[in-house]
Formats: structure tokens, sequence, C-alpha cells
DNA sequence: ACCTGAACACCGTTCAAGT
DNA sequence: ACCTGAACACCGTTCAAGT
């Protein structure tokens, strides 16, 4: 075994030793009859074709052909089309929640903490517009996708911990914390989607969504804090 | 003519005097050789089936089944599936216009009166939870659908209106008011699509959506304010 | 003016057969 | 163990032909 996979992309992987450098399609990238690892290149031809054509561009048979393999090829990887779609939405949970992690690190204040996690979520999304709409078009409640269920609970665990941090931190009654964690969430999630989606633009809002989503959850938070309402906080 | 429409659901309208009132299928009410109000059926038949499989289990073969016509039929009255679409998503802009409309007339005070338009939108997107998935599915931005950008952006000025009223009547500095319009619009938004995808509720947060949206809105609008945040205001 | 029937390309999925 | 090729059902769309 020669052949060395490089993440992320097409992988040029050979159980042969035979070498073909002339073309570089994706097609013709396979020198040996089977793959390597086509399940990460399934995944990634669905983001792309998600990206250039928008979530109902993406179709099994197209992602085969762009991978090289036959349109039965996936069946050995993915129960369906569905479960090929819940694993890029894994994916995309588990980056998201890393991306959150690494936000909730750089702050100890437990509102500042909630700022930078607002922040962090939509600038995620908005620079991974594919992943996000794979994420929250394959509906992750209702799926039997075990692995998406959890990577889903995970990245939301992020924002309700630091949600209940800050509510029991600065309020009286702190009972029941969770319920205060729904309005930062949804607000973190409408703004990614509206953004995503063009509305916000359409609509004549062309602020930079990261800063608007800092600004909007330190407004929910208090009315009167932080950074003046007027000037958006420097990203991190 | 004496066939009457009945808005709303599938016309028993004949051309004919001939009735048949044997069976009561969709496919069976029809007299006639030509439908009479198949652009209504087609759209109605695209909600149920929506409601019914959610947003990827519409196909217009389905649609044109359920209302008794040929596969080919609705090629008569749309120019392809995502006009059929579009038009079931200009009526859901226009349904929600009307019932912001009629919230917004129910409230003098500016704050109140967004606080019940929040409500009002989310309460309507969790009552027609089909036209609300049509209406951000279909990538209302994109569309070449001249009617459907229009009802979307009358129901959106509905939010932007009131946003404008109340930050200018709150606030010192009252440039640029549509810029503050992005953060109650995403929250309601958020709060109508995280409440219909099921997210809230599987990661437990039971609230009602409308009095969270409401609550919501009340505590971005001002920190200090209106009812107690623990007990959420009463429907209208 | 509106609908049907047949046709075509394409997609999701299965299965026996190849390597 | 992984992939191909052929097959089938189904969907989107078109068009000539019916009422």
């Amino acid at each position: 075994m020669d052949g060395i996979n490089i993440l992320g992309d097409i992988n040029v992987v050979n159980m042969s030793g035979r070498r073909k450098t002339s073309k570089r399609s994706a097609a013709e990238r396979r020198d040996s009859y089977h793959h390597g690892d086509l399940k990460r290149a399934l995944t990634d031809a669905a983001l792309r074709l998600v990206a250039e054509k928008g979530p109902k561009g993406f179709t099994l048979t197209e992602a085969a052909r762009r991978a090289g393999v036959s349109a039965a090829a996936p069946y050995r990887h993915f129960a369906d089309k569905d479960q090929l779609l819940a694993a890029a939405a894994e994916q995309g949970f588990l980056q998201l929640h890393a991306a959150l992690t690494k936000a909730a690190d750089s702050a100890c204040d437990p509102k500042r903490r909630l700022v930078a996690l607002g922040r962090a979520y939509v600038r995620w999304a908005v620079t991974h517009p594919d992943h996000y709409q794979i994420m929250f078009g394959a509906q992750t409640v209702g799926s039997d996708h075990r692995g998406l269920v959890i990577a889903a609970a995970q990245a939301f665990n992020d924002l309700f911990e630091a949600t209940t941090t800050y509510v029991t931190s600065e309020t009286r009654r702190g009972r029941d914390p969770r319920r205060h964690a729904g309005a930062p969430w949804s607000l973190v999630h409408g703004i990614a989607s509206l953004s995503i989606g063009g509305d916000l633009d359409h609509a004549g809002i062309h602020d930079d969504p990261p800063a608007l989503a800092a600004r909007a959850v330190a407004q929910h938070l208090e009315v009167s804090s932080t950074s003046a309402p007027e000037s958006a906080p420097a990203p991190s």
C-alpha cells in the first residue's frame, strides 16, 4: 500500500503501483479499481454541489460522478442519500463545535463569552454556507443517524452552557436556566439563516453578520452594556 | 358555469351539468374534462404534501395526482416546479402580512407593537409550518417570481416599520434605523425555524414559541421592561 | 383554453457479476 | 471488501394530439 490519502481532497490512492499523471479530473485521479476514501470524496462532492447549485442541486449520481465512481458505488458506504447528507452534517457540527469551543476559551467573563460564542457561531455559518445548509436542511432531529444527533447536541450545548453560566451569575432567580438559551440560540441561527439565504442583504441590511450577532447578543443580555451599540466589536 | 369554487379546498367545479356523488377522492371530484381551479388545487396539494412528508416530500407528479390530473397538466399553469412553490410561498407571505398588520393594529405603544408583531410572526409560522418551510425553502431572494418578492418584502416591511418607529421614538441617535431591524427579524425567524424543525423541543425547550418570541423581543428592546420575564404575556 | 398520452433524460436504489 | 453494469420505478419536462 503505497497510496497516501490527502484529507479534504480527492484521494490519489492506489493499491497497485501504477501511476497516471496525464489527467487531473476527479474521474481520472483514481489509478486502481478501488477508490481509497470514497466516503470522504462523496461528502466533499456534496458540499461542493450545494455551494454551486444550492441545497437542491445535490444528487447522489452527480456526487458519484465527481468522485469518479459509478452511481451504485456510494451504497457500499451509505445506506441512502439522506445518510450521506447526515454524514456531511455531522462533519459540520463537529467543526462548529470546535469553533465554538475555541471562542469560548478566549473569554473569561460570562457575558463576553456568550457574545464571543454568538459571533463565532455566525462567522462559522457564513464561511461554511454549504455545510450550514446541509446541517439544517437534513432535519437533525428526525434523523436516525446517531453520530449526527450527538454532534449537533454537542454544538448546541456550547451555547447552553454559556447561557447557563451567564444567567446564574447575573440573575437572582436561577431556576430553569435552560429556558433562557432559546433566545440567543434563535438569534444567532436566525442571523445565520437569513444571511446565507441572502435575505438580510436583499432587505438592505449589509452589516457584517458576525458583528451583527455580537451586537445583538450583547444587547439582548443587557441593554446598557459593553461597547457602544453604534460601533460593532472588533472581530477576534 | 354552475360550478362554485370553495377557496382553500379542492374545487368541485364542472362546466357540464353532470354530478358524481359516489366518490370523494380528489381524483374523482372532477366531473368534466377541465378542472376549474387547478392552480389552487396544486398549491393546496403542495402544502399538504410538505405537511405530511416534509419539504422534500413534494413532487409535481404527486401533486398532480392528488389534484386528479395528468403529470403534464400543471405546465398549463406554472412554468415549472419552482414556480408552483413560488406561488405557494407568495400565498404564505400575503397571509403572514395580513396577520402582522392585524397584530400591529392592536397596539399603539411602539414597544408593545413590536412585541405583538414578534408574537404574531411566530404564531403564524408555527400554525402554518408547511407554508413557512416553503417560504424559506424556495429561496425568496433568487426567485424570478415577481409576486413572491413583493409579497415577501411587504411582510418583512411590517417588522421594519415597527422597528423604525420604536427606534426613532426611543433612541437619541436615529440615524439608519433600518439597521436595527436585523436583530428582531432574525430572532423571530430563528424561533420559528428552530421550532418548526423540532430543534427547540429536542433541546428541552418546551416553551410556547409565540410566548418565547414575545418575551425575547421585549427583553431585546429593553432589559427592564414590560411584563415579568418569568410569566409570558397572555396571547391576544 | 385546458388537459391527456407518449416520450425522453435523469435520479435513487437494487442486485448479480466482476476485481 | 469494494466497485461496475444493467435493470426498475419514479420524477421533471416537452410536445403532438385530443376536448
